[in-house]
DNA sequence: TTGAAAGCGATACCAG
DNA sequence: CTGGTATCGCTTTCAA
């Protein structure tokens, strides 16, 4: 253990109590004096046949002084399936945004009675991946991003997951699919700073990995939303550091732009401060629009324009999940769920 | 289906492939002209037994043209045990200090083999919790805050837990303890205003609820930092949102204060912004200083001193999980994990 | 109302 | 070298 960590001496502890083994089924059977069916039936209260209200008090006490925990492994194994939906954790650090989402989702998933689960996957990748998750046997699962392919579709699917829903930029053939264009989001800030007057536009794109998928797609919204008319556009690349930032516009002036989306709200904070010590006026000489209609922006000052994003409601998502459990067979649907809409403030 | 979902009409998909049941070892075995066992030698490429090398293949192109994936519940439920680590998925959005931390120790642990699963515990308290988690039979159980108890991590254990590690500000009877004392912080920030000069010192305490745990114990440190001083403490109640931050800053001159410590700096920003607004200077009226050490308090003006956190490295929580797991009977240790320094920067 | 027993899928022992 | 077979913990018929 490392300089942090000081060990704190501790009174001996009492002599643990005897490890005896895990609990089974069968322990209770025993201590209740019934056998291992009547307990199974009495733990989950099986409607179909009625257990005398003695011995159900018996097993109930029985299986608390054993401190009993059924084991959900054998109780998948014999029913053949579960109710555990599966999302890969994501890898990397997320907003509050997307936190929100995931919150709501698992709160209106276990109301439906499904446990979900988020599966640490590292170092792996795609259909590597999909195996792994398969050997859960999990009955739906959720992947965020790309990097599912129809392949890893397919092992969910014989392995027995009923539903596989993707949320990402493009459909995955044979899953379900929440469409989440980010393009739209570069879009609408694009055809913003148009409408304002601005012709030179740039693009920041962060330089740390793993945020290709929303940024290339924002990036080409707002080439989407300037094709063809008298505006450019450049992309900037910035890593989120001050230096960087501080580099970048140190030669804005030389690269004569009048306007700049700036990815996030985190990134655009990043720029326009950058900027503003540089002496270059927002929005006056550069008008700075963000992404993502965070807190912080309305706290900038100037107050920061940005592109309020709006994510499904974990509600609706927990709904399509189950309607695909109970009707698999069903055609996969694809769903437009990324509504994007300009916050205009101050810097632009 | 509301209204952000737009379905987009599909091509009817192709006859879908006849949609057999889930591949079992057996009928691996049933292709490969070979008998289960042989199936598990192979897959498992298990060195006590030799298979020849024409075996080998007819198996592992059994199993690929079948899409075999092993049922990941009978293999634990037939070894007796797993390699799943357990944590309760977070219910508030957690910052990027968390994030990090959770993702280094989610490598980490998977370079050591383990899997870590983050289990979506929602209106699931304490020992119920516990339960839930027991029934998946995990090796090792990592739990986050307080909000389990002695009786929680008995369960754990008898359910076969072989290591319990809690993270949060006490240790709990038979788990290892991270003691994440976030009094600490308080404690600095409430010594380095002291220190400044200052003496009428104001506590940010957030209204959101989930996060009494860390706001606090980060109020009490302030309150053991300024004990026996000439000092005052007030504890200020905000909600995370402009108005909030606005009334209070309206009443500031009558509060009378001349340093806050704002419980992170997301608070320290939006508490800064509305006191500015208002015309009270800082750091010249007021000293302002908040915690996390987030990139945004160095784009402030004034730039923000804060209090930096250092958390335990997920490498070394790994090992302890591992050290752990190899030797359950050792007694429970307890470490105290976290660091915590004052950034001076320019608002205090 | 309760009990005996089959079987879910994978593994590891012991024969052949 | 490979094939039966018992076993893990639990649910669920079928009998008693």
């Amino acid at each position: 253990m490392p300089y942090v960590m000081v060990q704190i001496p501790k009174t001996p502890a009492p002599s643990p109590p005897a490890p005896r083994s895990v609990p089974t089924s069968a322990d209770v059977a025993r201590l209740a004096g019934v056998s291992r069916a009547t307990v199974s039936y009495v733990l989950n209260n099986t409607s179909a046949v009625r257990i005398s209200e003695p011995t159900r008090r018996r097993v109930h006490e029985a299986a608390k002084e054993l401190g009993y925990v059924p084991h959900a492994a054998a109780r998948s194994l014999r029913a053949g399936h579960s109710r555990m939906v599966l999302m890969p954790a994501p890898s990397i650090p997320v907003g509050p945004l997307y936190s929100r989402f995931i919150n709501e989702l698992q709160w209106a998933l276990s109301r439906l009675d499904y446990t979900v689960v988020q599966y640490g996957t590292v170092g792996l990748h795609g259909d590597e991946a999909a195996r792994a998750w398969a050997e859960l046997r999990p009955v739906a699962v959720l992947v965020p991003g790309s990097g599912l392919g129809p392949q890893g579709v397919a092992v969910l699917k014989r392995s027995g997951a009923r539903a596989v829903v993707t949320l990402g930029p493009k459909s995955v053939e044979g899953a379900h699919a929440l469409l989440m264009n980010h393009e739209k989001v570069g879009h609408c800030a694009g055809a913003h700073l148009y409408a304002r007057g601005r012709r030179r536009i740039g693009v920041v794109v962060p330089e740390e990995s793993g945020l290709e998928f929303f940024s290339l797609p924002r990036l080409e919204g707002v080439r989407r939303a300037l094709r063809g008319t008298d505006a450019t556009v450049t992309e900037l690349p910035l890593a989120y550091e001050e230096e960087a930032a501080a580099r970048l516009a140190a030669r804005w002036r030389a690269l004569g732009l009048d306007a700049v989306f700036a990815y996030n709200d985190e990134y655009a904070m990043l720029l326009m401060r950058a900027l503003q010590d540089q002496g270059v006026a927002v929005p006056e000489d550069t008008a700075v629009i963000g992404a993502d209609d965070l807190m912080l922006g309305r706290l900038l000052r100037p107050r920061l324009s940005t592109v309020h994003i709006e994510l499904p409601s974990g509600r609706d998502l927990a709904e399509l999940v189950d309607r695909t459990v109970h009707n698999p067979a069903a055609a996969p649907e694809t769903h437009k769920v990324l509504g994007a809409t300009v916050v205009h403030r101050d810097s632009s």
